[in-house]
DNA sequence: TAATATACTGTATAAATATTCAGTACTATT
DNA sequence: AATAGTACTGAATATTTATACAGTATATTA
């Protein structure tokens, strides 16, 4: 791809824009009210340069007839997600170090929004269905209801655990796999702090 | 939203059929030439149904402004995948009867491509982390190996089950479940239709 | 030094397009 | 029996829009 002068990227996404708000490309007019050009010719010019280098097609004769080669995803229909690893000390933070990779999907993928992948290791939660390797959908909340699976950390160690409160000072984590043992906490005694709770989940086979 | 003739869904279709392949949305006289009209106001009084049941918006005055209110994202990046559910018996097959929903996400999200979802009834693969509800994503094919999840059809029933083949006559579907128990098919006597196999999963908590 | 690309204003116009009006015909609902 | 919705043809028209032409000016390349 050719490079690009900063007019004519102002125009490629003011296009961009044009298309996301309104479903259907500008006019020549509409992209001078845009950037403040007071000839339609302005417009015209930008859009042959565009279409000479390759960033948008011409449909000669047609109203509105401006297609992008490489049309971006309206941002509130799709993002990426980042794969947190689940490391047995530190938190699961989205520093870049941490990233695995991203996965592409939208935001209400699952019932309910949710914030990072995380890669589970162990098998403390498959009678729940959760298996090693797997991808927890994350939602960074403090909004934990009992029996909901948390994301929590308690003194540097990340754990995923269904929750359940037993007084307001005792806090129980289950696994889901008779081979591992109930944690008790007595938040008077120990500190734990909640990253989240799981929304979803998804496995590459 | 409210119900749609024939007639109009054949409209809303060519308008997303024209907005893929071009970029941009239909005049009257295109959609006129797409379904055989004769008379650019038979477009435009379908455009007003679609207007008023809520499934377009129509800028008025503005050449090419109709925009779609649930767009289907078109790029090779994300496709609509249905959701089918696991009825007992009969065919898992695409009809739009047996769609529930579908899926907006990308074909390479898994690491092979696949085709559909299906929505997971019984426990008898749990000890592999296949809950009930739980969405596998299936890919037709006859390739398989022993040790791969399968959606098999045993005289109009469906199942999902590791595949084992014991010899050229015989093929064992093992469930992940104690309480459930092998089912031993000679190919000689009981015929069996291997629909695809599971390369990922999905779950909504 | 000429040629080419960028970056604009300003005007004009043919063609594209939305939109209204006048009909016909059928069906379902009140 | 009247009303409203669907489903069209056919024609007319005001507006929208692409696009060409005539300029001005600056920067870069050959």
């Amino acid at each position: 791809m050719k490079e690009i002068t900063i007019q004519q990227s102002k125009v490629l996404d003011c296009i961009q824009d044009y298309i996301n708000k309104t479903g259907f490309p500008p006019t020549r007019a509409n992209i001078c009210k845009e950037l403040g050009f007071k000839s339609p010719n302005s417009a015209e010019t930008h859009l042959r340069a565009l279409e000479k280098k390759g960033f948008i097609n011409i449909e000669s004769g047609t109203s509105r007839g401006i297609s992008l080669v490489n049309p971006k995803v309206n941002k509130n229909n799709e993002d990426a997600f980042p794969i947190i690893g689940l490391v047995a000390a530190g938190s699961p933070t989205l520093a870049s170090e941490n990233i695995e990779k991203t996965v592409n999907c939208s935001p209400t993928f699952f019932r309910e929004s949710f914030d990072y992948f995380l890669r589970v290791k162990g098998l403390s939660m498959k009678d729940a269905g959760i298996m090693e390797d797997d991808l927890i959908a994350v939602k960074k909340t403090q909004d934990i209801r009992n029996g909901d699976i948390v994301i929590a950390r308690i003194e540097d160690e990340v754990t995923v655990k269904y929750f359940e409160r037993k007084s307001p000072e005792v806090v129980h984590l289950k696994p889901a796999n008779e081979d591992f043992n109930d944690i008790e906490i007595n938040l008077k005694e120990t500190e734990i702090f909640i990253e989240g709770k799981s929304v979803g989940l998804i496995r590459e086979n």
